[in-house]
Formats: structure tokens, C-alpha cells, sequence
DNA sequence: GTAGAAATAGTTAGCGCTAACAATTGCGAT
DNA sequence: ATCGCAATTGTTAGCGCTAACTATTTCTAC
């Protein structure tokens, strides 16, 4: 910056006046300036300029260590809503569903000069240790544990998980099976939850659950398993609810394999709206999720709490709806 | 830090040594330090660190802004390789598949205080333009056009394509069609061309082709050009060759509506080897892609870079095979 | 007991930038 | 021509840390 200022026969300060887009500079300084800056080839230095303003421009965010279609759409809207509102993306990610990993994981984030932490990494349905963090700057969740108090923006999982229940329940179904996620996620608890809440509501008994890990071979699995109570008279069932579109996929096989033509015998609903949903055979029914929506929320809330800092933080929870996907495979019973 | 001195009666100098590791500080001391810090909850502000050191402990990778598999999971690689070794990332993502775009990108990142620039994002095919910045940290490439001369850690594409055709080829297959990528993807390129050699090493025309854009949507419309084609008489073809699985997906759908059974009629091959590929209907063959080699050796050569900075660049790149992977979707004529 | 080396601790300067204030310039009104 | 005010530009200090040096203590060998 020294160098540019001599090099245009001005004063550091004024260089940095340019940079930052002072209006106190005249226009012939400011090309001046401009074009010195443009010939040496000079960038700022972001670590001085962040140690001198003690803001970086920069957000944190701790997301979870996989290749799952949830995690990596959260990620990608968080992403584009950031660069869009001028701030970086320290990424960093937790490798376990649990509150201690999550409390690393926002410590380590702190310590990497970011303006605010977003955690969109999915929480554990474990709710004995409480999470506690010191939080240098303002953390905001996506979802959080019943009794936490933070800010919370998130698609509203229990209720899109009632919609898909609804739509098997309207269309006749008397008996319904549900394949879960992993009993450690708050998510899939959320969603197995509504499913028994939509039952409940319409009086109808809960049909059998299998849990699967998310992936496609897991829900071939846990299907297989459903089949293994109907074959052996345990319990009966015309419809599942899986608990996301990857497994759905891997319980279509597994049905087809076992001679049960889906929507036939069986209707099938997942969650996620994936790209592949709509293609496989049957074409998946199920509940899409605005990832761009939450992601865009989340980063506006966060920013709000950065850009100023006295003003009162949201804890009022913003739930954003699914939206059902009728395709073939549900049906009439 | 003067807190943390002054709360224990030592130099400021001597808490920089004790979090920083350095031997020579005695057992007593060093105990009362981390009493301190823990007590006072200090932490280490990284931007004055980073302005006195001129290290940052922070990469940056510039990607794609996509949610597809390929560039997810690459990313993913990375991240957790660079978290293995200490380092922070830095995320920014093109939306565009240019040169401009990604010196652009490369750009912003260099502003961004890091140590070092991995560039992941899908090159262009079009190398009219050829991409110049002006790195102050060493960058490395997943990808480089024809003529580049940076280093390159990649999978093989066109190795990889061979081995998907040659494949269908040992299968009997005598016409053999493709479904590309986007021409404007050099990847895309790669792949198909991998696919026109396997065929001409064999001495076997080069079937009907129809582009898509990597989702199972464009894959399906695909699939339908290439059937429209068979039924006109215009081109025959026993044989697909997808340029990824997403796309397959898409293809074996429309195969299905139009009444060819796969792997009966046409053979379809895939590439990435996606979650759900084993469990459509028919299951994908595929070429399976080892993203986490790719991304330990791509931090690693670029690590080199970084903390040896005086050291000779490389730029022999090192190119990783793709594994086919045979699954229900292929077989003989 | 003492010199001398080794281990440990303290002091000073400066990384590149911005905030706050001080100094200069330009310009219209008198 | 002179004044006063606004528009510009310059000066100084300091953000929190580490590198390089200096000072002190501790230990060993004679």
C-alpha cells in the first residue's frame, strides 16, 4: 500500500480511502490511484485489514463431514447466499452426530477470524449433554434440540413429514410402514414423529419401522426387513413413508425383488425431491425441501446479528413448509 | 495475550510460546499459562497472527456451483484431507464453466488470506481464451486444458471412458452410442473421446451421440434423441455409453418407456458409480472415480508447494485409474 | 566457589492496515 | 484581496501477534 502511495505521490491513507470506496477522494486522485494500483498489481492484505477493523468479512460454517443429499444442497444455498451478500466461507466440518462435536467445531470455526458461525451440521436426537460453547461472535443454528433457546431456521421436518403421511393416509392406506434415519439424528427422529403424529391424528395404528443410515443400501435393507414381518405375519402394511429419497430408491428394489409391485401392493413416499427421484422406476413421490429458502434465511438472520450487534437476537423459530411431490409411486389402496 | 501475561505474571512473549509450542518453556510455567488461558477463556486471534507470520494455516478451493456428484464429493475429499493436515478452507465457488471465471475466482481468493489455491472446478472446452492471473500463492489444478502447463492431480478421464466402452466392446457389442456431458465441459470432451478411441482401437464405427447436462433429466431426454434416431433408421445402437450416473438414471428410464429392456436390448454403462447405482432397476454398471485419492494427492503435492516454497513445481501430473464396476445393466449382445 | 554454557524469560520492533485527528487546499462570498 | 467553510489529503497511533534480539536464571564442570 506504502508502495502504491509513493508511486502515485499520495499518502497511504489516501490509497486506502480508494480501495474502500471513500467518497472524500477526487476523481483525478482516485484514477490516479486506480491506475498505480492496477500497475503494480497490488492486493489488499486481508489478515492486516481484519486485525486493524476486527471484522473479516468472513463466516464460519460447520457442516457435517458426507456426501448425503441434505447436507450438501444446505451447503451449496448457504454458499451462494454468502457471496451474494459479500462474505467468504471458512468451511469446516463435524465427522460425528453428537453435541461435543459440535461445540469442537464452533470453537475451532471462532479461532478462524469469521464475523458470525453458521452450524447447519445435523444435531443428535442425544439430548443428555447439553452443548455448551462460548461464542466469540453470533452463532446461529439450523435446527435445534427441544429446550434450546438459539435461533433457529429450518424446513419444518414433523410437518413435512405429516404432509407425506397425509397424502398415504388420503389415498386410503390403513396400514403404514415407515424406514427412518438413524435413531442418533434429530432429524430422523423429527420425521419419524410426524409420520406417527399424521397416524395418530387419523386414528389409524402405526405400522412397522425398519431404520436405515440414509444411503440407498440401507434402505434396501430396512425394506428388506418390512418384508421379512409381512412374509412372517408380524405385521401387515400398503404403504411406507421413507425418510429420504436414497433409501426410498434402495426399498423400491427390494420390493421389486420381493415380486410387490409398487404402487400396486405397496406405495412408496420418500423426502427430499433429489434429482434422481423423478427418474427412477416407479418415479418417487415425495416432499421437497427449499434448501435455497432456509439457506437464504439463515444467512440473513446471521448477518443482521454481525452487521449490528446490539440489536435484539431472533430466537423465534422460522419453520419453512415442504411441499408435496405426487408421482407414481403412491396410489389408491 | 497481555491479559493472560499479566494474570500470571509472565511476558506476553512467553504465553506466545507456550501456545505455539515452543520448547523452551519450563513444565511450571507452562502449566500457569494454561491455567490462565483456560481460566481467562483466551483465544488466539488469528488475523494478527497471520499479519506477523504471513501464514495463515488456510487454503482456499475454488469449485463449482452445482450440487452434482462429481464436484460435491471432490470437495468433500479435499476438505477432510486439508482438515488431516491442519488447515482451514476457504470455500468459493464459479457458476460459470470459463477461464474468466475462474481467474476471476482465483482472484478473490488470493485476496482472501490463504496460503495456497486448489482449484477443482470443471475447466472449460473452450481454450480459446487462455486463463491468466497472477498467483501470489501456488495454485493447483484438479483439471488444465491442452497446453497448460500447471500441475494436475485428475482422474483419468479418458483412460477411464476407454475402460467403460472397451467393456461393452468385450460384451459384443458392434454399435456402441454416448451420451456426453456438456460439449462446453472439458471433462465432457474427455470422456467422449475416450469413448471414440476405445471404438476406433476396436475398428468400430462411432454410434449415434446426444448431449445432456449431467442430470437425470437431460439424461432421459437424451436417451429419447438416441431412440428417436433408432426408430427412423437413422442410427442403430445395442449399446450406451452415459457420461455419468445421474444421466443413466435418466437414460434407463427412457429405455424402459420406449420398451427396450436393459440390459436385454441396449446395454447401458454409467460413470461416477453414484450411491444409488446399485440399486436402480436394472443396477448400473459404471467406472468408479476415487475422489479421496485425488484429494489427499492433490493436498499433498499442493502442501508441498506451500511449505517448500523454494522447491521445483510439479508438473508431472499424476493421473488416478477409474474402476469399472459391472453390475446388471450390461451384457453380452 | 566460580566460570561458562545452556535453558528460560523479557524487550523491542514491525507485520499492513484503518480510525481519529490534524493539516492543507480550493472556492465562493464579502 | 481576504475570510470562512467545505472538500480533500496527510499524520499518528495502534489492532494482536511473532521474530530477533537481549537479559536473566539455572545447571554443570572444574
Amino acid at each position: 500500500m506504502f508502495d502504491v502511495a509513493a508511486h502515485c505521490g499520495v499518502s497511504h491513507q489516501t490509497v486506502s480511502r480508494v480501495i474502500n470506496g471513500n467518497p472524500n477522494v477526487s476523481a483525478k486522485t482516485r484514477a490516479k490511484v486506480l491506475a498505480a494500483i492496477d500497475e503494480l498489481g497490488y492486493q489488499q492484505n486481508l489478515s492486516a485489514k481484519a486485525l486493524a477493523t476486527g471484522r473479516t468479512q468472513t463466516l464460519g460454517v460447520l457442516s457435517f463431514d458426507s456426501t448425503l443429499y441434505g447436507p450438501t444442497a444446505m451447503l451449496h444455498s448457504i454458499q451462494v447466499a454468502a457471496r451474494d451478500r459479500g462474505y467468504r466461507v471458512v468451511l469446516n466440518s463435524v465427522e460425528e452426530i453428537s453435541n461435543r462435536a459440535i461445540a469442537e467445531g464452533i470453537n475451532a470455526l471462532s479461532t478462524s477470524a469469521v464475523d458470525g458461525i453458521l452450524v447447519i451440521a445435523p444435531r443428535s436426537s442425544d439430548e443428555s449433554e447439553p452443548l455448551v460453547f462460548t461464542p466469540r461472535v453470533p452463532v446461529l443454528f439450523r435446527e435445534v434440540q427441544n429446550g434450546e433457546s438459539f435461533a433457529v431456521v429450518d424446513i419444518d421436518q414433523r410437518a413435512a413429514a405429516r404432509l407425506a403421511t397425509s397424502h398415504l393416509i388420503s389415498l386410503g392406506h390403513k396400514n403404514t410402514g415407515h424406514i427412518s434415519g438413524p435413531a442418533s439424528w434429530l432429524t430422523a427422529e423429527r420425521r419419524a414423529d410426524g409420520w406417527r403424529q399424521a397416524l395418530a391424528e387419523a386414528g389409524l395404528p402405526e405400522g412397522p419401522v425398519a431404520e436405515g443410515d440414509w444411503t440407498p443400501a440401507s434402505g434396501y435393507a430396512a425394506a428388506k426387513q418390512l418384508i421379512q414381518k409381512r412374509l412372517s405375519g408380524e405385521a401387515d402394511f400398503t404403504a411406507v413413508f421413507v425418510a429420504n429419497d436414497a433409501m426410498a430408491l434402495g426399498a423400491l428394489r427390494a420390493f421389486s425383488e420381493a415380486g410387490l409391485r409398487v404402487p400396486g401392493q405397496i406405495s412408496v413416499i420418500g423426502f427430499d425431491d433429489a434429482a434422481e427421484s423423478g427418474y427412477s422406476m416407479p418415479s418417487l413421490s415425495t416432499v421437497r425441501q427449499d434448501f435455497d429458502t432456509v439457506g437464504a434465511d439463515l444467512l440473513e438472520i446471521l448477518l443482521h446479528q454481525v452487521e449490528q450487534p446490539g440489536s435484539a437476537v431472533l430466537t423465534a423459530s422460522m419453520l419453512v413448509a415442504g411441499e408435496l411431490v405426487v408421482r407414481e409411486s403412491t396410489s389408491r389402496v
